[in-house]
DNA sequence: ATGCCTCAGCTCCTGAGA
C-alpha cells in the first residue's frame, strides 16, 4: 500500500499537476494540504474520473485539507476532536484498515507571536487527541506538512536558522513528544541522501540551490513500523512550471 | 533588505506563507 502527502499550495492552481502526478504515481492514498478552496469548489468529480474517492475539508484563502483514496474511506473526522479551531487543518479517515491522519500543522510565523502560541496549543491539542486515537487504531499514520524540522540534518542552513521558526527547541519538543508516544519518522528508517528536503523557498532560486527544509513528514505507529518498505521525497513536481513550494513524500507499506 | 516568490482576494496592493 502506497500513501503520499503533498502540500499543493492551492489546489485550483495545482490540479493539473496533481492529476499528472497521480498518473505516474498511482498511490492508494494521497493527503493534500493548503488546498485553499471552499468545499463547494472541490473538484470531486475530476478525481472520481481519475479513479479516486475523495474526502475534503476546505476553507477560503488559507488552509484546507483533503484525502484521496482508491477505495472508499470510512470514519472521516475533520480537525482535532476536543480542540476548538476555526481553521481547516486536519482530515482523518480509515482506508483498508489503516487510520490515516492528514494534517497541515500551523506555520507559527515567529517565536513570541500569537501565531506561535497558537501553534504550541494546536500541537498539544493534537497530542491529547492522539492519546485516545492511537490505541483505538494500532495501524496509524500521521502525515502532512508539520512545519517543524527534527534537527540540523533537515535544515539547509542550521546556523542561520537556529532558533528561527521551524527550528526552535519549543517546536521540536512537541515533535519529539509525538515520537515519545510511539510514532516513528519513516524517512529516517532508511538511508537517505544528505540534504534531503521537502520544501524550498520560491525566492532566490531556493530549489535550484537546494536551500530547503524537511518539514513534510510521515510518522507511523509501532504496528506499522516493521511493514514500511520505503519512504521517498519526490522532487520531480518541484521542477514543473509553477510548482508548489513543497514536494510530495511517499511511503510504501507491505 | 520589515526584500527576494507565489497565491488569494473586500485584486493593481496587502497579508501570509516558511
Amino acid at each position: 500500500m502506497k500513501l503520499a502527502t503533498w502540500n499543493v499550495n492551492s489546489l485550483s492552481v495545482r490540479l493539473p499537476q496533481v492529476l499528472e502526478w497521480l498518473k505516474t504515481n498511482p498511490v492508494d492514498v494521497l493527503v493534500m494540504q493548503e488546498i485553499k478552496m471552499t468545499d463547494d469548489k472541490f473538484p470531486a468529480d475530476i478525481f472520481r474520473s481519475a479513479g479516486y474517492c475523495a474526502e475534503w475539508f476546505g476553507q477560503k484563502t488559507y488552509n484546507g485539507v483533503a484525502l484521496l483514496s482508491r477505495t472508499q474511506a470510512s470514519d472521516v473526522v475533520k480537525n482535532i476532536p476536543g480542540f476548538d479551531d476555526d481553521m481547516a487543518r486536519v482530515i482523518t479517515a480509515t482506508v483498508n484498515d489503516v487510520r490515516v491522519v492528514g494534517a497541515y500543522f500551523p506555520n507559527g510565523q515567529a517565536p513570541g507571536t500569537e501565531k506561535f502560541e497558537y501553534k504550541m496549543e494546536w500541537l498539544k491539542g493534537l497530542r491529547d487527541w492522539l492519546k485516545t486515537e492511537m490505541p483505538a487504531h494500532p495501524k496509524l499514520l500521521l502525515m502532512g506538512d508539520y512545519n517543524i524540522t527534527f534537527d540540523d540534518a533537515d535544515v539547509w542552513d542550521p546556523q542561520g536558522m537556529r532558533d528561527q521558526i521551524h527550528c526552535t527547541d519549543e517546536e521540536r519538543y512537541h515533535l519529539n513528544a509525538l515520537i515519545a508516544m510511539g510514532l516513528t519518522d519513516s524517512h529516517r528508517l532508511f538511508a537517505q541522501a544528505p540534504k534531503s528536503y521537502s520544501w524550498w523557498d520560491y525566492r532566490d532560486f531556493g530549489f535550484r540551490r537546494n536551500r530547503g527544509l524537511r518539514i513534510d513528514h510521515i510518522l507511523v505507529s509501532a504496528a506499522l513500523k516493521p511493514l514500511v518498505k520505503s519512504c521517498v521525497i519526490d522532487t520531480t513536481p518541484r521542477k514543473n512550471e509553477r510548482p508548489s513550494d513543497h514536494a510530495p513524500v511517499v511511503i510504501d507499506i507491505a
